[in-house]
DNA sequence: TATTTAGTTCTGCAAATACCGAACTAATAA
DNA sequence: TTATTAGTTCGGTATTTGCAGAACTAAATA
């Protein structure tokens, strides 16, 4: 097996690609490798041999956005971070309201060009539009179905 | 209406949420909503007020990712940039594999810890993994059912 | 063949982003 | 009450990104 510091960094990267920062994405590729799966403040530092300040940035937008958080042990002062894998299925469904942002946005084109002569165009626009609704009502319905079950 | 440069800056900040440029949004924007849905290297530069090289770049990115494609006239040797609304469905079709290249990343997490002692944060990672899994697979069906309509 | 046109590539600057170190704050412990 | 710990905030620097201007290239025209 890859050791750890290479299999984060790794992970990090990909992480990246998703808009993360560098440091956000490697803190997130830690804990979801980390055994156990929470380390402290200063463990993370020390792991990813970065500052405090960048650390606690990182954790902050992480913390913010939902995909950490933290537990405590009774008699220790420090929060142990980790991956916050119950609100990650929230997340997802709240990314799926992205594409519907997106039609909006085409509609608001489409109201804007109903004068055009380019009817081709206003089609072309047209269709995709009606593809995008059509994939995120299924996706809603898939949703709805998965949580009930 | 509002006028159209206010428009094209209006939407072309919408269209850098989605991880474009500026000026790539912008250009994006202008040939959404310009009439004639299509416009020359000229018009374009001219319109957003900005450097040959920058259009330049920002037309190649859009073309190299399908966004954008060109017309031509005989007569004329001028490109007319335009949306290119055939390909539009496919970069849909496409971005759905974002989501499962995603997947692959909490696999190989999941293989990476299958000696953790720590068996409820695996089970977490698990769930949303399945969740994940789960919706990948609807909305390819939903698209199959699509395209065969 | 020489010139103009349409667009690209290269070089450098300006702004934004990511990170560090040090000063600071709030809570606990001595 | 003073000292220590755990983390945050502030100010500066380095890296990255976005854009401009000018030199360049390829094709069309004269």
């Amino acid at each position: 097996m890859k050791d750890i510091k290479e299999s984060v960094e790794e992970f990090g990267v990909l992480i990246e690609k998703l808009g993360r920062s560098p440091m956000e994405s490697r803190v997130f590729s830690y804990l979801l490798l980390a055994e156990p799966p929470y380390a402290s403040f200063d463990e993370i530092k020390e792991f990813l041999k970065a500052s405090k300040s960048s650390i606690s940035n990182s954790l902050s937008v992480l913390q913010k956005d939902g995909s950490v958080s933290y537990r405590t042990f009774s008699g220790d002062r420090k929060r142990y971070f980790m991956i916050n894998t119950k609100d990650w299925e929230q997340k997802l469904i709240d990314g799926a309201k992205n594409l519907s942002a997106f039609n909006v946005l085409l509609k608001n084109a489409l109201v804007y060009r109903k004068n055009s002569k380019f009817k081709e165009f206003n089609d072309g626009i047209n269709e995709v539009l009606e593809f995008q609704e059509y994939l995120t009502k299924e996706i809603d319905i898939a949703i709805k179905k998965w949580l009930k079950k």
